[in-house]
DNA sequence: CGACATTAAATGTATGTACATATATTTGCA
DNA sequence: TGCAAATATATGTACATACATTTAATGTCG
């Protein structure tokens, strides 16, 4: 889990909140902003860290499941690091050493590219596949935004947008 | 920078979506929660690493300034590692080993509490409040959420509370 | 053609997370 | 009192991130 979660230091604290203060231990925070902030950062790695304990006894970790993910979606295409970094959207990440872990899993292969050597085409193996649609079945018993409506879960995506217009 | 972003594979693709296509190459999710989900922790993630490149230059990383604002809060009585771990909510997170390299900047002190000689006291230095000071000014100069309106956060927090109830 | 920049991936290093285990101190209770 | 349980922190290991550097292949242009 790759969440950091902001920390709540006592400052200033003018503000009074409802709902965030009971997971966390600082019941006070300066302004709605700063709560809107953690809060924010908190429930993404509360959601990434029940999505990742779903999986867990399958082996992978949260970035490999994605990688696999990807691998799917391009099957049986191969796909190129450049291209998982693409997708991963995390232009820093190290794709390549993810693929490591999966390669030694035999859940993914790697082979040079033959029309451009400096590329390696990268594919999900059947292993790899069956894998996947055991986790799908398990992610599909508890969606992770059940809890809000259709139109909550769209109000919600168009406030995550404004934040980084 | 530490929130992992979800992968968008191609796959199953019914739901054509208007904003986050734009900062990722995917321009179709499975549905409005697949949306939501990916949505919020990539925002998350968004704000993070914005948040942490305005104080790179100062010589720490987000968790340690995170540790650093608790251990202001709670100036001039020190703080525990336990303390720390409560206030970063993260449980199973290695305050000790963060303390270490604050320590090493000379940001912090830590010396063996007199009441208990298990624990520790940890306090931030006259160089480490300084610092903060200086970060403080960055910080409020581009406040992360200041697209939306006090309104508009609130909001966002009541559905975010609403996800983990 | 050949030097040099560009591209694709891998590797190196420091930091952090996740989780298990170890070490030292204190507490509780037979 | 003495010894096991509980507590506070540190340490070990695997994996991932963040960013710089390296290696190999390809493209470009004189």
């Amino acid at each position: 889990m790759y969440v950091h979660i902001f920390a709540t230091p006592f400052q200033g604290t003018l503000f009074q909140i409802m709902k965030i203060e009971d997971e966390i231990k600082q019941p006070v925070f300066k302004d709605a902003f700063q709560k809107g902030l953690i809060n924010l950062v908190y429930t993404a790695g509360w959601v990434q860290q029940r999505n990742s304990s779903q999986f867990k006894e399958f082996g992978i970790t949260l970035p490999q499941f994605n990688i696999l993910r990807i691998l799917r979606g391009q099957h049986p295409k191969p796909a190129t690091v450049n291209l998982l970094i693409e997708r991963m959207l995390d232009k820093t990440s190290n794709a390549s050493r993810i693929v490591d872990k999966l390669e030694a899993k035999k859940l993914v292969t790697r082979t040079v590219c033959p029309s451009n050597r400096r590329a390696v085409d990268i594919c999900i193996t059947d292993s790899g596949l069956e894998l996947l649609q055991e986790i799908d079945k398990v992610l599909e018993r508890e969606p992770l935004l059940h809890k809000l409506t259709e139109a909550e879960v769209s109000q919600l995506s168009d406030l995550l947008d404004k934040i980084r217009d």
